[in-house]
DNA sequence: CTCAAAATAGAGTGTATACTCAAATTCCAG
DNA sequence: CTGGAATTTGAGTATACACTCTATTTTGAG
């Protein structure tokens, strides 16, 4: 059972590997081969350490969206200003990751272990968005905070497309201007 | 060059054919085998008929499109609501295709054929929402017009993504009431 | 050192894909 | 009718993919 060191090393590599190649060549240009040549190890290796492809990218996404949680272990609640500055780190710091995010969370929930995962965080979002904006306005209704929270997160995931569909597009500053100007002062 | 009728047909079957299976079964799912079965037909006659796959898709994505614009011909000028409408439609009455769109889009603009027209497509919304706010609103300089357009149309994407999450989420009831409370009266 | 477990190599499997091409067939204008 | 063009066939090509398997090498605890 115990790991030996080698593994341990050569995992970290492989994930590396993978979160390179989803930046450069995205979900499609990850391919196995791909990922194993930029890690220096052969397709034994990898299945050695991983059950599949998909258990790799999962492991990114996921490790991507922990580095911009505010408040991972959920001990503290967190504002919705912590909130909305989490997704513009999210998006603008790892665009690759974004992008590959939002392309499993299209392909449909319906798609094996990556699509149900997707879900489930949207929905784990969406509570915290919604708590935040209920914390921040006691006067609303619970319904109310939920639906502003849909649209919050909706016209961020929204800016993100547009970025991805334009590079030139100034996505931190409008997703602030949005947020801060139209759904929440009223 | 006289075409036959029996090409007439043919073309029309495989485009029926690429519609119907982009809708039951993604993107993925819409192989040439599939697209062929379905249609009646060899391969041989499918490339007879079009270059590649990804010209069938294409054609069934901006047929789509063109379908619930409200003044296809550019000839009368939208109003908001009639741009978000469409919008709407376009979305729940063609989820399959919106899906597809939004794949498309998020793939990148630089992506071949595809990626470009869906690039070009989306700015000429955008004026188009642009110009139909900067009518409505006369006192919003040119800049802010486009800012709110942006705003709006991140917002309904965002939303039909939301949806495409979670299929039992209210779209339509939604998209109206982003709309019309938070963005337009402010 | 030893040696069992962990890690690795790398050829190989099976499957699926988009696409091609020469030959046969069908169409339809004149 | 007829003949050249349009259409259709369907086997075939080339390629890419995720993944498997067995033999071999490396590791590190006792």
């Amino acid at each position: 059972m115990a790991r030996y060191q080698a593994g341990i090393r050569t995992e970290a590599r492989i994930i590396d590997a993978t979160r390179e190649l989803l930046g450069e060549a995205g979900l499609d240009g990850t391919t196995l081969k791909a990922i194993c040549d930029r890690a220096g190890v052969r397709a034994g290796s990898f299945y050695n350490l991983f059950d599949s492809k998909e258990a790799a990218v999962l492991r990114v996404v996921k490790d991507a969206i922990r580095a911009v949680d505010p408040h991972p272990s959920g001990d503290a609640p967190d504002s919705l200003e912590e909130l909305v500055e989490a997704y513009i780190s999210f998006v603008t710091g790892q665009p690759d990751v974004a992008r590959v995010y939002l392309k499993i969370a299209i392909s449909g929930a319906t798609n094996g272990s990556l699509g149900g995962s997707m879900k489930r965080h949207h929905e784990r979002r969406v509570a915290r968005f919604s708590d935040a904006i209920g914390r921040e306005n006691p006067e609303l209704a619970p319904s109310e905070s939920e639906a502003r929270a849909e649209i919050v997160l909706a016209t961020l995931s929204g800016l993100a497309f547009m970025w991805m569909l334009d590079p030139g597009f100034d996505f931190a500053h409008r997703a602030r201007l949005a947020v801060n100007t139209s759904l929440i002062t009223h």
